[in-house]
DNA sequence: CTGTTAGCGCCTTCAT
DNA sequence: ATGAAGGCGCTAACAG
C-alpha cells in the first residue's frame, strides 16, 4: 500500500541512493530529478521519518518542558515555540512536569530515546535539575535552552528575563504615584518567585517604606484569600502587586467586592501581562515579561545550535511595565 | 557509549532474541531473566523506540489536534489527555491548527509518518475534514476520537457534549429568574457556535421572548465591544450569555465599568466553566461542559481501540449549569 | 553524478 | 525456552 524508497526508485528507473539524494537536496542530474519528482508526487510519497531517524538518530523533535500547560504563561510559551519551530520541519512535544523533577527526569529519558534533538526548559524551576548528576549527563548529548536558569551541560543557552527588575520598576512606579501602603503577594517559593519578591523589597526599602509580603500556593484563589486578610490587617492599603497576573486578578476581584475602586482607591499590578489582563475589570496593569519574544528566541537559538551556527551563551531581556487601568 | 540490545545480550550471555523477549514480557526462563535484568539495570538500558518503531510502525505517539493551545479550553483538554495517556507509555503531541484545515492536513501527514498511532480531534471544527477525501483516507489507517463531531473513517469514536442543551438550560434558568431582555453573544460561526445559539433561540421562543444575538470573532475583546453596543441599543438589558467564558467575562467587565451590578442588575453566564470564572468579579456563573471528563474519556477510549477492546461508537455527556455569583 | 552495499537497533518467524 | 537470520526504510560510504 504505502510506498517506500524502493518503489519510488524502481518506478523512476534509478537507485534508492539517488532518490535519497534527491530527498536530501544533494546533487542529482536535472532529468533524473524530474523523473523522481514525478513519481513522488504521483504517490504523494513521504519518506518514513522513523527509518530516517534510525540512521540519523533524530526524529526532528524538540521537547518543551513546562510545569503545567493550563497556566497561561506555559501555554503561551509552548505556543510560540511551536509556531517558530513547526515551519522548520521540527515537531514539538510538550511535557507537563507539574514541577516534579522525577517526572521531568522520566520525560527526559523518554524523549531522548525517541530521538529528540533538543530540549527547552521554560522556567527557573528547572534549575534544580543541576542537582541530578545523571540527568545532567544525559542532557550533555543535546542542545538545551532554559529561561531564567542555567544548566551545567555542554551546550546550554540561558535566556534571562530580569524578573527582579520588572517588579522593582513596578514598585517604583507605585511609589512615584504616591502609594505608601504597598503589599506584595508571593506565589510559591521558587527561585523566580524569590527574585521578584526581592525586587519589591529593594524598591520599598530604598524609599524608606516597610515591605509587607503575603504568601500563597493557590494560583486561582490565593490572590483573593490574601487580599481578604490584608483588608483585615491594614484597611489603609493602597496598592497590591504580585508575581502572577492570575494572583493579581483575584486580588483585584476581592477589592472590587469589598467596594474599593481599583485603580483609584487601590492600585493593582500583575506580572506576565497576558491577554487575561484585559478581562479584569478594570483591565490589569502588569509587568510584561516578554513571553512571546523569549519563546521565539528560545526556539530560534536551539535551531542555531542544531545548525552548527555560532551562538551566545546568554541572552538578556528587559521586562517593561504595561499600564492599563488598574494602576 | 549508549548500549544496544547486542551489548545487553552479550553481557547476559544470551541472544538478542531472548533479550527482546524479556523486553516484551514473553516467556523466558527465570534464571536467564535474572541475568538480563541485572545487565539492563546496570547500564540503565532503554530500548530505542525508533528502532522498535521501524519494526512495529509505531512510536507510541498520540496526536491531539486543537485550534490554539493558548485558549483555556484546549489547554485543559490537552492537559487531561496527556495526563491520562502518559501513564500508559504513550506520549502526546499537540498540534495547533489555528482552525485551518490545510495546516491540520499537514500535521496529520507529519504525525502519521512519525508513527503516530491515533489522533484525538478536540472540537467540532474538525468535522470539516470530512470534505477532504484524501485526509479521510489517511485517517482510515488509525483510530480516531473526536469531540462534538463525527468523521467518516473506519475506527472513529464521537464524544458528544450537548452544547445546545447546555445553553438552552442556562437560558431557561435566566427566564425562570424573571429575566426578559436576555442577549446572546455568538463567537465564530462554526457548528458548535451555531448549535449553542440555537439552544438560546429555542428557549427564548418557547417563552415567547424575542432572541437577540450579537456576533464577534474576537475572543478577548468581543464580549466587551458587543456589550457596549447592547447598552446603547437596549439599556434595559438584564442578562447576557455566550458560548465562551472569555466572551462573558469581558461582557461582564463592560457592564461593571458601565456601573451595572452584575448578578443583580444584569445576569451574566459563560460557557466552559474554566477556572478563570473565579477570577471575574463577580465570579462567573457558567455552563460546565465537562472538559476534564470528556478529555479523559477521549484518552481512555482511544486506548481501548488500540488495545483491541470492544468500544461504543458514541458517548454522550450532559453539560450542567455551575452557579456562582454572576447569575 | 550514480549504483552497490553495509549498517542503524529491534522484532519475528523458523528451526532447534 | 532459545538462537540464527531476515527484514523494517533509510542514509552514507565506497567504488565506479
Amino acid at each position: 500500500m504505502t510506498k517506500n524508497i524502493y518503489d519510488i526508485a524502481r518506478e523512476a528507473k534509478t537507485s534508492i541512493s539517488t532518490v535519497s539524494r534527491y530527498l536530501n537536496n544533494k546533487n542529482v542530474r536535472p532529468d533524473t530529478k524530474e523523473r523522481i519528482k514525478a513519481v513522488i508526487e504521483k504517490y504523494n510519497y513521504h519518506p518514513s521519518s522513523i527509518a530516517k531517524g534510525l540512521v540519523t538518530k533524530s526524529m526532528k523533535l524538540i521537547a518543551v518542558m513546562v510545569v503545567d500547560i493550563r497556566l497561561p504563561h506555559y501555554a503561551n510559551a509552548s505556543y510560540f515555540i511551536d509556531k517558530e519551530l513547526s515551519n522548520t520541519g521540527y515537531r514539538v512535544i510538550v511535557c507537563n512536569t507539574s514541577g516534579d523533577l522525577n517526572t521531568c527526569a522520566k520525560y527526559i529519558d523518554s524523549v531522548l530515546n525517541m530521538g529528540c534533538e533538543g530540549i527547552i526548559f521554560v522556567g527557573s524551576i528547572f534549575n534544580e535539575l543541576n542537582r541530578y548528576q545523571e540527568i545532567v549527563e544525559k542532557l550533555n548529548s543535546i542542545p538545551v535552552v532554559i529561561t531564567n536558569g542555567k544548566l551545567d551541560v555542554e551546550r546550554c543557552i540561558s535566556i534571562y528575563i530580569d524578573d527582579k527588575k520588572g517588579i522593582y520598576d513596578a514598585t517604583k512606579y507605585l511609589i512615584n504615584k504616591g502609594r505608601t501602603h504597598i503589599k506584595y503577594i508571593q506565589y510559591t517559593n521558587n527561585q523566580s518567585a524569590i527574585l521578584k519578591a526581592d525586587g519589591y523589597k529593594e524598591a520599598m526599602q530604598e524609599a524608606g517604606l516597610t515591605p509587607s509580603i503575603y504568601y500563597t500556593n493557590d494560583i486561582f484563589n490565593g490572590g483573593y484569600d490574601e487580599t481578604r486578610r490584608m483588608i483585615l490587617e491594614d484597611y489603609a492599603l493602597d496598592a497590591i502587586l504580585s508575581g502572577e497576573d492570575l494572583i493579581s486578578m483575584s486580588a483585584s476581584r476581592a477589592l472590587v467586592l469589598e467596594g474599593k475602586v481599583v485603580g483609584k482607591d487601590v492600585d493593582v499590578i500583575g506580572f506576565n501581562s497576558s491577554d487575561y489582563c484585559l478581562l479584569a475589570a478594570p483591565a490589569l496593569t502588569a509587568v510584561d515579561n516578554k513571553i512571546e519574544e523569549s519563546s521565539k528566541t528560545a526556539a530560534s537559538l536551539i535551531k542555531d545550535i542544531l545548525d552548527g551556527k555560532e551562538y551566545q551563551k546568554e541572552v538578556h531581556l528587559e521586562p517593561t511595565l504595561k499600564i492599563r487601568e488598574s494602576a
